[in-house]
RNA sequence: GCGCCCGUAGCUCAGCAGGAUAGAGCAUCGGAUUCCUAAUCCGGGGGCCACAGGUUCGAAUCCUGUCGGGCGCACCA
């Protein structure tokens, strides 16, 4: 297992259900935070520190200058206020702590109070043999504390196939569920199916249409306001198939529900499909209709009454550009205003069906219910409707008396490009680029990869020409040569008897030394990454090494002592086992991004 | 009019919950190929971190305002 576990290996370790993380992985960086929390505790307890202090803002990184040393702390500057001291001379009683610590060769201050500390070689080293020791576990957090986190992601209306429009929160939010677990959480990846409203009677409508089609009927050019899309040509055969012509001059009633099933599970099958294509399997996917008949608004609507969080009221005019049809109407409002909204939310419509809102509503109490924590990601085009889902569940850990971290994380809009012209995307119009279409062409790694080397929050283009054309521009395949690199070395030292040993690493120098530290950072970035909910930061990393790992071995060419095979026996086997340590650190952090860690290109 | 997101090199973007001298790729200029894969690497030039205030030991990062771009502002989904 070790050294052999592929991006297959990993990702089906990150879909099965999650179970507390027990393992304590003990790695340079934890071990260190470890030592300073110690330090920090001891002048606690001598008093130069107030009893309890807040220590959350104390970090310990690699100072951005290595001539500073290996490692770097802010805390005698983060708490010298606290100490009621200044920086440097709170610094001194830290140093006075960890200067003792055997691991620690240097331990000096500088600047306005940094506190930096070197490492005898031997420490990062040992990193080596630590990341062998629990391959595709290195980097692995407990820090998640088994906390049950549900996120919630892609939830596409079940109206047509994935596009490109849905891509990047798809992509976003499996790479944060797969980073969330691998730093302790325990995850459930959710799918709401919005299959009770106007748009799915309208999906059964053209699908119908589809149906009669099938019968030999000529229907002519789809009228306006159904979906065109070819895709609902096989759901209508299939129905004539199965039915005949028993609902082809039916009145609505009678086929209605019938169609819109087999039409929502058609479309949720093709969806899933899409998903697949990417990588991207959910746990659950949560049926509004289902929610509906089991009465769970109904159920939400008589807490919330009951709390005074309901009443029946009428909205004011919207602002701005007001639609000519508006009149006040009395309807049950959820007061959202009360935790921040803009404006009260109707739960029902005016015939006494639900609004989105008030089933959505639900739908997150339900989520809550299980979970400590919830996740959205949304489009940034809902990004209006953020504030009144966080006052629900806001309203629902008020009434609970319990805390319930709720995100939402909005996917800002990919402008998609086709040689410079802006392609415009619409459902309605049956005009949009499939995600199927995108992932055939250019490969599902360079999707992937390309989504999550921006922040999410931010707006970018994916210029499709560039990306299909210029390959080598693509982060995506730099990182993937370097494992590729490392693979094929090991493919080449085998046949000569060499193979990665551990027993000579002292021969290595410090450009291999370098390379240990990079990757000696895997753990502190995947735990900063996860704290932050950013796996676009994985990516980065990944690139970093990467580079890291190709600057090294272009060292080779000018100086054929410093290539991995030299004819120096044990000091190949040490370079060997560098290499294979820095692959299977490659190979973690591309499972987190469901990105394949490819042999050979 | 209001709300949310964004503004960092010519372009695309990072900047690790406020840290040390601002970073990478592309583009541009100058170099490297009897090489374990050159799908690569090394070096140069290029910045008022949109602008103006504020908070503090310290701000690209936090707060306020202005300007610019995007998204949204129904009982839609």
């Amino acid at each position: 297992m070790p050294g052999r576990a592929n991006r297959l290996t990993a990702r089906a370790m990150a879909h099965t259900a999650s179970q507390p993380p027990t393992l304590d992985h003990e790695t340079l960086y934890t071990a260190f935070t470890a030592r300073i929390d110690a330090a920090l505790a001891a002048l606690e307890w001598e008093a130069a520190l107030p009893a309890g202090c807040e220590r959350g803002a104390v970090s310990l990184e690699p100072p951005r200058d290595p001539s500073h040393g290996d490692l770097s702390t802010n805390a005698a500057m983060v708490l010298a206020k606290q100490a009621k001291t200044s920086p440097r001379a709170l610094a001194e009683k830290i140093v006075a702590k960890l200067a003792g610590d055997p691991l620690v060769t240097s331990a000096e201050i500088a600047g306005p109070g940094f506190i930096n500390l070197r490492l005898a070689d031997a420490n990062w080293l040992n990193e080596l043999t630590a990341i062998e020791r629990l391959g595709v576990d290195y980097g692995r957090s407990t820090k998640g504390a088994g906390r049950r986190v549900n996120i919630e992601y892609v939830s596409a209306n079940p109206t047509g196939p994935m596009h490109m429009g849905h891509c990047r929160g798809a992509v976003v939010g499996d790479a944060l569920a797969a980073l969330l677990e691998f730093a302790g959480h325990q995850v459930v990846r959710e799918y709401y199916i919005n299959d009770a409203g106007a748009q799915v009677a309208t999906l059964a409508r053209s699908v119908h249409l589809r149906y009669r089609e099938a019968l030999g009927e000529a229907i002519g050019a789809m009228p306006e306001g159904l979906y065109p899309g070819d895709y609902l040509i096989p759901v209508g055969q299939a129905l004539a198939t199965e039915w005949g012509d028993r609902y082809a001059a039916a009145p609505e009633s009678e086929w209605l529900d019938l169609f819109r099933q087999r039409a929502v599970a058609a479309m949720m099958d093709m969806i899933r499909a899409d998903l697949a294509l990417l990588g991207i399997r959910h746990d659950v996917f949560a049926s509004e209709a289902e929610l509906q008949r089991a009465g769970k608004p109904e159920a939400a609507e008589a807490w919330l009454r009951q709390h005074d969080l309901v009443y029946d009221g009428v909205l004011e005019a919207p602002k701005g550009k007001t639609p000519e049809d508006w009149e006040p109407v009395e309807l049950p409002l959820f007061r959202s205003t009360r935790f921040g909204d803009d404006q009260d939310r109707p739960i029902r419509k005016s015939d006494g069906s639900w609004t989105y809102f008030g089933a959505d509503l639900a739908y997150h109490m339900q989520k809550a219910q299980g979970a400590d924590e919830l996740i959205d990601i949304w489009g940034a085009d809902h990004a209006g409707t953020v504030k009144r889902i966080k006052a629900a569940v806001a309203a629902l850990a008020e009434g609970q008396g319990r805390a319930i971290p709720f995100d939402v994380k909005l996917v800002q809009m990919v402008q998609l490009l086709r040689h410079g012209e802006p392609v415009k995307m619409s459902k309605r119009s049956g005009t949009f680029v499939t995600l199927a279409e995108v992932v055939e062409e250019v490969g599902r790694d360079v999707v992937r990869f390309t989504m999550l080397t921006r922040k999410p929050e931010a707006q970018m283009e994916f210029d499709f020409a560039k990306v299909v054309e210029a390959s080598k521009d693509n982060p995506v395949f730099y990182v993937q040569y370097a494992h590729a690199r490392i693979r094929s070395t090991l493919r080449k030292a085998a046949p000569e008897g060499l193979a990665p040993s551990a027993d000579g690493l002292d021969r290595l120098g410090a450009d291999e030394l370098a390379l240990v530290k990079l990757a000696a950072q895997f753990p502190r970035s995947v735990e900063a990454a996860a704290e932050a909910r950013e796996p676009h930061r994985i990516a980065f990393y990944l690139y970093d090494l990467a580079a890291a790992f190709h600057a090294f071995w272009n060292m080779g060419n000018d100086d054929p002592a410093k290539r991995i095979l030299t004819g120096d026996r044990a000091l190949s086997e040490a370079r060997l086992f560098l290499a294979d340590q820095i692959g299977q650190v490659l190979r973690n952090g591309l499972a987190l991004l469901g990105v394949e860690a490819v042999e050979e290109l």
